[in-house]
Order: C-alpha cells, then sequence, then structure tokens
RNA sequence: GCCCCGGUAGCUCAGCUGGAUAGAGCAACGGAUUUCUAAUCCGUAGGUCACAGGUUCAAAUCCUGUCCGGGGUACCA
C-alpha cells in the first residue's frame, strides 16, 4: 500500500531482472505539474554505468513491464527522469484510509523506546526571557514529535540552585531588601538588578520582618522558590510541563562527580596546574585543554555537564536530545567528548542549537541584556498574546536560523497574522460539516472516485504526503518543517474551497465525496496542530 | 585570530540528504462578496539565489576562497 515501496519495488524488478547492482537512487514528489507526481533519478545515475545516454536508460525502464499499473503509470523525459503519474484511485484510498484512522493517522506505534529531552534548563535566577521561550517551545515541540513517532518521551529540565550564580543571586536579593527597610546597601558587584527582586524583598519583609542577616539563608531559599515557581508557572500558562526536574546539586552529593575526575585522572585524561584540574582536552583533537577544577575549588559548568549527562546515558535512554541555545555551540562537545572518555555510548545523543531571538517593536529591533534586567520576559508576551500566537511565532524560522519576534505583527489580529491561516482553514472545515448536515439529510453512499478535479486530487495527494512528512521531521528534529507542510495543507484547501462547492443538493453524490475530502482535511489539520500544541477552534 | 549561523523578489522568509521553468506571505496594482465564514480566492508585476572559482550529465543546494550581518570564543553557566 505504501506508494513509494511500491515505486521503489518497480525500480528493483527492473534493475534485478537486468541484472544491475545500483542503490544510489532517490524518488522525489514534483511540485509543479507537468512530469508526473514523482520523479526518480535512477537512469541519470546510471549513465556511467551503463554508458548508456540517460534518456535511453529511462525509456527502458519506461517500458518495463509495470505490476503495479493500478497504483501509477510511468513516462520519461529529458534529461532521463522516470516520471511516476499517480492514478487518482491511490488518493481516493488515502482519503479513506485518514477518515478510518483519525486521529492515528500517520502516528506511529508504540516503538518501547524511550527518549529523554532535555531543555529550558535555566537556572533559577531570574525570570524567564523570550529566549528561554524559544528553547521552551522548540523542545516541547520536539517531545511531542517524539512522542507522535513512537517514543516514550520524558521532558528533563536540568538546573543549578549551588552555584556561583545562586550565590550572587542571594546577595542581590539582600541588597534589595536592605535598601527597602532603609539601609544602605550597594548592590553587589555583578549582581542581579531586576524588579522581580524587589517583589521578592518585599515579600521577605511581609513574612520574616525586618531583622535579617545578611547571611541569612532565607535570601537564597526563599529566593529560588520564588523564582522557580515563577518559571512554571510561566511555563504552565504556554501549555509545557515537565515530567523531571534534576538538581545539579544532586551529582555533588552522590558522589558522581568524584568518580569523573577519579575516572579521568586514573586514565591520565586530566593534570593539575596552576592550582586548578584541566580536561586533557588537546590530546583529543582539540586545539587546547579545558579547566575542569577551577584553582578555588569548584568545578567549571563542563564537569558536573559531563556528571549529569553520564547520568542520563547510564539511565538507559534510546534517545537523548539536548535543546541548546547558540551559547553551547562550542561547549556541547567538550561534553560528548567527556562521556567518550568515560567510554559511555553517546551516538544516541542528538544536540538540538537554535539560535537567538530578538523582539521588533514598532518596527524597531529590542536589544537585551539580561543582567541588566533589560530584557523582554515570557511572561510579557504571555500578557499580550494568546499561546497559540507565541508558539507558533516561535517555530516561525527554522531553529538555525536568527528569530526576529515581530511583536507587532503577532498582536495584528488580521490576515495579515500567518497563525490565522491554518486556524481558519479548520474552521471553516467545521462551520461547512455542521452546515452539510443541516442542508442535506439524505443517505448517500460514498463514492470517492468522484473526486477528479485537479484541486481535489492536489488536495488529496498533500494530505497523504503527512507521513512522511512526519518522519522527515522526526530526522531533523524541526518544527518549522511540519508548520510548512500545514501552510501548504491549508493553502491547498482554502483553494479548493474557492473553486469548488461541496454542498449542493443537486448532486448528492458529489457532495458526500468532497465533504469527506474535506473531513479528511481537518484531520490532517488538527493531527499537525496538536503536534505543534497549537489549538484548532471550530469558530473563528 | 579561531568556531558556529545566516546572506534567495522592495520587506520577512521557505526551498538546501544535488535534479527539469527558484516558491510563499507582506507591501504594490487589478479582479471575485444576494458567500458552504472574504481571517479567503484569482490575476499582474517583481530574481546576476552575496561574489569568485571548483566538483557534476545536472549546483540556490556540495567543496574552496572572498565580502557583509549576527552570535560564540572565561579558572561565567
Amino acid at each position: 500500500m505504501k506508494l513509494k515501496s511500491l515505486m521503489n519495488d518497480f525500480i528493483q524488478n527492473y534493475l534485478d531482472e537486468n541484472a544491475i547492482k545500483f542503490e544510489d537512487w532517490n524518488i522525489s514528489m514534483n511540485s509543479q505539474d507537468g512530469f508526473g507526481d514523482y520523479s526518480s533519478n535512477v537512469a541519470l545515475k546510471l549513465t556511467k554505468q551503463l554508458k548508456q545516454s540517460p534518456i535511453s536508460i529511462a525509456e527502458s525502464i519506461v517500458n518495463h513491464s509495470n505490476p503495479f499499473s493500478d497504483t501509477f503509470t510511468l513516462s520519461a523525459s529529458h534529461p532521463g527522469f522516470v516520471n511516476f503519474h499517480i492514478a487518482d484511485n491511490h488518493y481516493h484510498q488515502m482519503v479513506n484510509k485518514i477518515n478510518e484512522e483519525k486521529e492515528n493517522f500517520g502516528k506511529k506505534k508504540k516503538l518501547n523506546k524511550s527518549a529523554n529531552v532535555e531543555f529550558v534548563s535555566c537556572n533559577p535566577t531570574g525570570p524567564l526571557t523570550v529566549g528561554h521561550g524559544r528553547q521552551a517551545i522548540l523542545g516541547d515541540m520536539v517531545s511531542n514529535i517524539l512522542t507522535w513517532n513512537g517514543y516514550d518521551v520524558s521532558r528533563e529540565y536540568y538546573y543549578n540552585d549551588a552555584g556561583k550564580q545562586m550565590r550572587v543571586l542571594a546577595e542581590s536579593c539582600y541588597a534589595k531588601y536592605a535598601q527597602q527597610i532603609g539601609l544602605k546597601v550597594p548592590t553587589p558587584e555583578n549582581g542581579y538588578v531586576g524588579n522581580y527582586l524587589d517583589d521578592i524583598a518585599l515579600k521577605i519583609i511581609d513574612k520574616y520582618g525586618k531583622n535579617l542577616k545578611s547571611d541569612n539563608k532565607i535570601f537564597r531559599d526563599f529566593t529560588e522558590k520564588e523564582i522557580f515557581s515563577n518559571i512554571k508557572n510561566t511555563l504552565d500558562s504556554i501549555g509545557i510541563k515537565f515530567d523531571i526536574f534534576t538538581k545539579e546539586g544532586s551529582f555533588y552529593e552522590n558522589g558522581a562527580i568524584d568518580n569523573v575526575l577519579k575516572e579521568l585522572k586514573d586514565k591520565e585524561l586530566s593534570y593539575e596546574k596552576d592550582g586548578a584540574v584541566w580536561f586533557k582536552t588537546s590530546s583529543l583533537g582539540k586545539e587546547e585543554d579545558k579547566v575542569l577544577v577551577k584553582s578555588s575549588g569548584e568545578p567549571t559548568y563542563r564537569l558536573p555537564d559531563i556528571a549529569y549527562h553520564a547520568d542520563k546515558v547510564d539511565r538507559g535512554f534510546d534517545l537523548i536530545v539536548d535543546i541548546f541555545g547558540a551559547d553551547h555551540i562550542d561547549t556541547y562537545p567538550d561534553v560528548i567528548l567527556g562521556l567518550k572518555c568515560l567510554d559511555k555510548k553517546t551516538d544516541h545523543i542528538k544536540v538540538v542549537i537554535h539560535q537567538f531571538v530578538t523582539i521588533k517593536k514598532s518596527g524597531e529591533i529590542v536589544k537585551m541584556s539580561t543582567r541588566k534586567a533589560n530584557f523582554v520576559t515570557l511572561d510579557e508576551l504571555n500578557d499580550q498574546l494568546s499561546s497559540d500566537i507565541i508558539r507558533y511565532f516561535f517555530i516561525m524560522r527554522g531553529a538555525n536560523s536568527h528569530l526576529d519576534f515581530d511583536l507587532d505583527l503577532a498582536k495584528d489580529e488580521s490576515e495579515k497574522n500567518p497563525v490565522y491561516y491554518l486556524q481558519y482553514a479548520n474552521a471553516r472545515i467545521s462551520n461547512l460539516l455542521k452546515r452539510y448536515d443541516k442542508e442535506i439529510t439524505e443517505k448517500v453512499k460514498i463514492n470517492l472516485s468522484l473526486l477528479k478535479e485537479k484541486d481535489e486530487i492536489a488536495l488529496a495527494k498533500l494530505l497523504s504526503e503527512f507521513p512522511n512528512k512526519m518522519e522527515e521531521v522526526l530526522k531533523v528534529l524541526e518544527p518549522r518543517k511540519l508548520a510548512t507542510y500545514l501552510e501548504e495543507v491549508a493553502a491547498a484547501y482554502h483553494k479548493f474551497y474557492g473553486n469548488h462547492k461541496v454542498i449542493d443538493p443537486q448532486n448528492l453524490d458529489l457532495s458526500m465525496a468532497r465533504k469527506k475530502l474535506c473531513e479528511a482535511t481537518k484531520t490532517i489539520l488538527m493531527n499537525g496542530l496538536s503536534i505543534l500544541g497549537i489549538s484548532a477552534p471550530e469558530r473563528m
């Protein structure tokens, strides 16, 4: 039944019968018509091996007997393509299949494989910014993509509540506290200055009074708790929940970090110099060695990260995905290298890197600096925009491209806003289906072979591609690709809708066939949108 | 200096595991509205795919170099 495998079988048959050994061909969908639905480059690729012109090879293939003539016919075209013309009947069957399988169409059965997706992983030193937002949305959608493809997915948030940054945070919070009660305590150098700390300081005064000393644990613990609960609320409001929160501190407590150090030392992959412990990365193909433990005795981020990843590998996941910002581009290879040194498996670790986000407001780019509290928080976006819009805008660009978040466009509730294009297609269908049931009450047998118009076949063809598309999306872990596909589906539907009347009491059979096509379209849109975590309203 | 990402229509970007005439949205212009929801559709116009070499039957796509933009390059995370 799978179209691609039939086409591949056809070519394979030809090769086998002519005793040709060859594997390196592909079959791709044609977006423009004129050359059939799919084409293969097999003849072009065989030119050298067979020492014949590509077009004559293509003609020979095309004239070979075709056991799948119910599904496709063939043609050859210059300079040597083998074209597959798919029978409408195939697409009719696909529409039928979509309608039978509904929300399971294109969905993979459980693989019995586990996947772990780590994302956000931001230390509780301040509110989430739009930069984290991109990562949060990306990670959530990647998780959904894996679930859809049969993985058991756990979403993990890794953070450090014990490091230097947290100490600075506590000092900054004390400074705010002291300032609130009239003491002249300066904000620490490189400290945090955001307004959110004022709120927290006030809460501390409320709850614990004005007599706390600067070294009171409350400043650290209370602040962390407050900020972390805000982070969770923010994530919650855009529909993101984590299964596991892992603290960096636990790897100190359970000795994992000491073990890493010991093992590297035993393998002579680390050494001491200037009071610090160095990772001998230069002997592993890197340009220079990296510090694992500072001369102060504190580890760099590298060491716990290695221990943490070793732990993830040991937990036995079949797939480990790390979603990182562009600032990790240079650093994650060190972690992978560390794992290899510990003889850990690493080829099942996939790293998704995304570029940074800027906010565009009134046509101008808002420059952001985290420490100076000159940033746009995710909450601010949340206050102004629906989670659908936020989700959609964060994947409007591929992860590897810089993202200008156009606030004015996002707020625009007109047709200029591309997110509505998808939702509108679904709303149109919903309304039409309701209307159909009101206007046509006669029972009619379903006969999809009445779908012959170009717009109908083009739409059905696109819908049939959904499972292939999801496989592609799985390979690259790139939600944008799915969004692009859904835009194509919506466009094909709007076009069909504009050119053809679905409800026609004069032609009940055709009405029914078209209704079925609409239902299939709705299924695809809803399946796709659910993976993106975007709602599919019935009315707009 | 080194590393990563980007440079495609006036603007924002798809396309990039090489394939046949490079796509979409916005903006511009012209049409469709007694509508199955016009948040839509149809049409016109708009391109040396940054530049230069190379590989190939075939390059926006791969390789090398150059230019421009963004980011990274800590005993910060």
